[in-house]
RNA sequence: UGCGGAAUUGUGUAACGGUAGCACGACAGACUCUGACUCUGUUUGUUGGGGUUCGAAUCCCUAUUCCGCAGCCA
């Protein structure tokens, strides 16, 4: 599959021109490559929305000649586990980033952020506090009231000596905070005093019970950019009110580089759900099937939906990056999965809901071969050989009794072309006691071999078809929204009054031709009229499985 | 009610005082051995009101609407 992003020249952003102008007047970046990172917190899977951020972290470094770290943003035991470290770099690199080795935890400076956090307080610029959290909530004033805290004016040597003892877990959760000492009067809630180290008695996926006490993310994270020589903090709309404290941090201790913070949207999708909470209660409460269910917006489940890197990168590419709350349409992704597979993926033949097609005509025992090309884009791509014989299998769709305006696949007396294969003109079809069509029958004019028509004579309908002996049975998974309604977590609704009982469809009688079954067989397709598929990560040569990733555009019009 | 942001067609995004463009969608047509792809064409937009200017999406004033913030989460 293409790894490479689409050429096309993306226009450039308001971050791009924020550096670019940061470069041109020097100063702090006078002589520096730019440097970004990318900070997820190892509490969860990765999703399409993060996928967006990876881009933005990387491609601005990229785009300027610069580097990428990663850094697992690892300051609250609570919610954290190495569980998801290894799925989290899983799932970068299978979008094709790297970070060579810049891979780091924020565990690993916990020594210095506490060193820096000593230098607060000597500075007068930190003190102990001793509001339990109830107590602090209710000191917090409001929008007119400023906060209060009693123990504000607490001589600089008493909060030295409590800090080191709450580093040595003297004290039990929630008794003590240590507070930067800023605006309790401040508009800005973040500058209100914010508690910049917590107790917490719990052993860290990194460091064990080493430590009882961590910092916030608003005092760590300053620290951890300014450690790595980040250059440009990109992060998300929401922390636009803390970057006032990240540069009160940068600005008071004495940092080794300073860093500016840049904010840009999330990336908002429709048809979906993106938050952690709701992701979870997805897999948790059983609506689907796992983390990595095909229908999750995560980049597991977009991964095994059949998503590409390329498809996911050029969607992130495409949609921008401005500071306008927006909400992109789940179309779109599909539109740049189709672009990606309609240009690199081989095409097959597989009928879905099968109905036996009897060539009449046709010699019983007789058996012929064509070569079909794997990919009309792209004919490099070479071709295949494929059987046909008296039967075959059609898609039941593809057969009506009576004519309908605007209908060309098979009803009586029409012509109809067998891809590939040759024209057939339908005489009937034969019925069960219940009503069923089992058979249809049709004529073949031996004189359109290959499916041309020497005559030169119009045929509308070309059907994709499997050689009823000589083909392999797969499972086929369709899909469809998740939810039944477009926003389904907007105002207050709930999520889940929307889910879509018919968001998967198992068709379990679908014929394949058998090159799919050979080994080395590619992973994506294109199934001849029907979409974009890939072979599911539990299909075996026993089993074959495939996932409908997209349908193909249906441009037929029902009048 | 305090602070911080954002408003460009159905959706997303450009235009940095000088022709409102691009992509997706929709619609109409051409082409077609995939009702796909491709190609052609069409449609719809600067939140409102003032101002500055020869000229404003852009600068100024004002109004409105929307988003975020009062975790010992990130």
């Amino acid at each position: 599959m293409a790894d490479e992003v689409k050429n096309e020249v993306p226009a450039g952003n308001f971050i791009q021109d924020f550096i670019t102008e940061d470069i041109a007047e020097g100063g702090a970046y006078e002589g520096k490559k730019v440097h970004t990172r990318f900070p997820p917190e190892p509490n969860g899977y990765l999703h399409i929305g993060h996928a967006k951020a990876i881009c933005v972290d990387f491609g601005t470094a990229e785009r300027f000649g610069g580097l990428c770290n990663l850094r697992m943003d690892d300051t609250n035991p609570t919610k954290e586990d190495v569980e998801y470290v290894d799925a989290i770099k899983e799932d970068i690199k299978w979008l094709g980033f790297d970070w060579d080795d810049r891979f780091f935890f924020a565990s690993e400076y916990f020594e210095q952020m506490y060193e820096y956090a000593v230098e607060l307080i000597k500075k007068g610029l930190a003190y102990v506090c001793e509001l339990t959290p109830d107590e602090m909530r209710a000191n917090r004033g409001d929008l007119s009231t400023p906060a209060k805290s009693p123990y504000r004016d607490r001589p600089v040597e008493e909060s030295l000596d409590l800090f080191e003892r709450m580093k040595n877990g003297e004290f039990e959760d929630g008794k003590m905070t240590l507070r930067a000492k800023i605006d309790l009067s401040s508009g800005n809630f973040n500058m209100r005093d914010p508690v910049i180290y917590r107790i917490n008695h719990l052993a860290h996926h990194r460091t064990g019970t080493k430590w009882c006490i961590y910092p916030m993310y608003d005092f760590a994270h300053p620290i951890e950019d300014a450690i790595e020589g980040i250059t440009h903090s990109l992060c998300t709309l929401e922390f636009e009110d803390h970057r006032p404290l990240y540069d009160w941090v940068i600005d008071n201790i004495t940092a080794p580089c300073k860093p500016r913070q840049i904010e840009f949207a999330r990336l908002g999708i429709n048809n979906t759900v993106m938050s952690k909470r709701k992701l979870r209660q997805l897999v948790e409460d059983g609506y689907v099937a796992g983390w990595d269910d095909p229908r999750m917006p995560t980049l597991c489940g977009l991964r095994r939906r059949g998503y590409t890197p390329a498809s996911i990168r050029n969607f992130c590419e495409r949609i921008g990056v401005s500071k306008t709350n927006s909400v992109v349409e789940y179309s779109f992704l599909e539109h740049c999965l189709r672009d990606d597979l309609n240009e690199n993926a081989c095409r097959v033949m597989c009928v879905l809901d099968p109905v036996k097609l009897v060539i009449t005509n046709y010699p019983e025992g007789k058996s012929e071969t064509f070569e079909v090309e794997n990919n009309p884009q792209k004919p490099e791509d070479g071709t295949r050989t494929i059987t046909f014989s008296r039967e075959c299998f059609i898609e039941a769709d593809d057969f009506i009794e009576e004519k309908v305006k605007g209908y060309n696949r098979f009803y009586p007396g029409n012509e109809v072309r067998l891809k590939s294969a040759y024209i057939v003109k339908c005489t009937g079809c034969k019925k069960d006691e219940n009503g069923k069509v089992i058979e249809v029958y049709a004529e073949y004019d031996p004189l359109t071999r290959g499916g041309d028509t020497p005559d030169g004579r119009k045929v509308r309908g070309t059907v994709h078809w499997v050689d009823a002996e000589n083909y392999l049975e797969a499972e086929v998974r369709l899909y469809d929204n998740l939810f039944t309604d477009p926003e389904p977590d907007t105002g207050d609704k709930n999520f889940l009054d929307y889910i879509n009982p018919d968001s998967l469809k198992i068709m379990t009688d679908c014929k394949i031709e058998k090159s799919v079954g050979e080994k080395d067989a590619p992973v994506y397709y294109q199934f001849m009229r029907l979409g974009y598929f890939c072979r599911d990560k539990e299909s075996t040569p026993e089993k074959l499985i495939f996932n409908r990733s997209v349908s193909l555009k249906d441009g037929y019009k029902k009048k």
